[in-house]
RNA sequence: GCCGCCAUCGUCUAACGGCUAGGACUUCGCCUUCUCAAGGCGGAAAUCGGAGUUCGAUUCUCCGUGGCGGUACCA
């Protein structure tokens, strides 16, 4: 049994980084049957952010990789805690790692430190000045314990760091980047508790995953660098340390770790811009990852059957939207229209009013307009204005080619007069392009002299569908209407 | 500076020592066509450098180089 846990920082948005290694998580668990646990880090309470949670979760059930254990929504949207290893919230379990950390410091593994802000920088430059490691230089590491309670007993301020062991190296295996070694000496007697009376991420994190049982650590690779401290701090509890896995990070054109100054990173600006989940996860999944086939389209199940670590690569990607903007095109034009309508109602009714039950058999058929033009649901809908309100074009943009106005106001009168012809069943796009093709055909006129127009009239656009489905989704009716208000424009 | 990780078309990647180095995005050309798309066909485009090991290296080893990450009382 696997058990993994997603542990963001709730600083009030989720990053599409973290998403993918939420995603991964997920996989991971689902394919192995396993608990996909969900934790807040909220140790840095400089950082903390309103609402954060609530967005993280409505983030994370809006990519449909829901939590089973841990943080997550009831049936009403209210956040609360499942589990029978909580509290999941890391302000929660303060008195916990207080715990742990005195067990360390009676064991001597840790110890108070009372350098100033000042005496660590000036002991850093000093470092950086003789081009050596930079790092505490154990300055509070040999004081006695009974005088160190005795300072903090008169008031004095303290921060609880571990004691890195002088010697040898700490070797784990990575699972996606096999053994890795770091020489102990070069690693910092970090801080494990602060001043605040907070813990670290350090402490932290290797505490709760321990006592959450979790089994496979997935993080980012900007922590690689800090596990040989986790593996020595599961040392010194004397607990078997999880397995872990370093994902390759997300990185901006210019290679650099995906930032925010170079584009969108938070998950919800491309909710907001209108790609789908299906796309967004579909994507983000195949950023180091791929099935070894040339298969690139894959739904969240086909995922969760087909992922596995090993075919994870170990370089970092560049977050290239044009691919995003691919999958997400892919997906609206496979997506069946009604569904892509129901996508689309909360914009719907925010741009035209629209409501959305009443005109979800319409709104299908429109959507079904432009899903082939467009890159965004907000696009989609954006592209499909004419329907509702015509715009005021100019009558040059009914001419066709080299066809004159008197020509295109003949055209489109002689049409409308064969429309006022059709009866409302034979109103569709087939038996529209049918007739209205074969009508061409007898008058021996050329196809573009009429269709032109005609699209134009009903459009209002130099670029639009075609005017066969535009007629269709318009009806009888309003397309006489056009029809009649374009050649009154024309003269 | 120090430590670590990484290295195939512009980008995402495939090729578990052996083929004309494959696919996708992007881009370009052609076809289709009432426009724009979509679709179909085709083109351009890569193994960072140098030593080894080997009959043979994209693949293994070492050294360079480059990129990235870490180096906080942030995560």
């Amino acid at each position: 049994m696997i058990r993994t846990r997603f542990a963001p920082s709730p600083t009030g948005y989720v990053h599409i980084g973290s998403l993918k290694m939420a995603l991964t998580d997920y996989l991971l668990t689902k394919q192995k049957g396993g608990q996909f646990i969900l934790r807040v880090e909220d140790t840095d309470q400089g950082r903390l952010v309103e609402g954060a949670v609530e967005n993280l979760l409505r983030t994370l059930d809006w990519a449909g990789i829901n939590p089973d254990e841990g943080v997550k929504f009831d049936a009403n949207n209210k956040v609360v805690q499942v589990g029978d290893k909580g509290p999941y919230i890391q302000s929660e379990r303060l008195d916990i790692y207080h715990k742990y950390i005195d067990e360390l410091i009676e064991k001597g593994q840790a110890y108070y430190c009372f350098c100033s802000k000042e005496r660590l920088d000036e002991v850093r430059k000093i470092q950086e000045l003789n081009k050596q490691a930079t790092g505490y230089d154990g300055h509070c590491r040999n004081i006695n314990l009974e005088e160190a309670k005795k300072r903090i007993e008169t008031g004095e301020k303290a921060v609880v760091r571990m004691k890195m062991p002088k010697e040898g190296a700490t070797k784990f295996t990575d699972l996606i980047r096999g053994e890795v070694s770091f020489e102990n000496k070069l690693i910092d007697d970090q801080v494990i508790l602060k001043s605040d009376g907070f813990p670290t991420y350090h402490l932290a994190v290797v505490v709760d995953d321990h006592l959450m049982e979790i089994t496979h650590v997935i993080r980012g690779e900007e922590w690689l660098s800090s596990t040989p401290k986790h593996i020595e701090l599961y040392k010194m509890f004397g607990w078997q340390p999880p397995l872990f896995a370093h994902l390759p990070l997300l990185l901006n054109p210019d290679k650099s770790k995906l930032s925010k100054r170079q584009g969108d990173v938070a998950v919800e600006d491309y909710i907001k811009k209108g790609y789908l989940p299906e796309a967004v996860l579909n994507f983000v999944a195949f950023l180091g990852w791929n099935p070894g086939d040339e298969r690139e389209i894959f739904s969240l199940e086909e995922l969760v059957k087909e992922f596995s670590l090993e075919k994870v690569s170990k370089a970092g990607a560049v977050f290239n939207l044009e691919k995003l903007d691919w999958y997400n095109r892919e997906y609206m034009k496979k997506m069946d229209n009604a569904e892509l309508a129901n996508r689309c109602s909360a914009l719907f009714e925010e741009k035209y009013s629209v409501n959305s039950s009443q005109y979800s058999v319409d709104l299908a058929k429109i959507v079904g307009l432009e899903k082939e033009r467009a890159t965004t649901l907000v696009e989609l809908v954006d592209n499909v204005k004419f329907v509702f309100e015509m715009g005021d074009y100019d009558k040059e943009l009914l001419v066709w080619k080299k066809s004159t106005a008197e020509d295109a106001k003949n055209k489109l009168t002689e049409l409308s007069d064969l429309l006022n012809t059709f009866s409302d069943q034979d109103w569709n796009k087939a038996i529209l392009e049918k007739k209205i093709g074969e009508w061409i055909q007898e008058k021996g006129y050329g196809m573009g002299d009429v269709l032109w127009p005609m699209r134009v009239a009903l459009s209002g656009q130099k670029n639009s569908p075609g005017p066969y489905e535009i007629a269709d989704v318009l009806g009888k009716e309003e397309c006489l209407l056009r029809i009649k208000l374009a050649i009154t424009k024309i003269k």
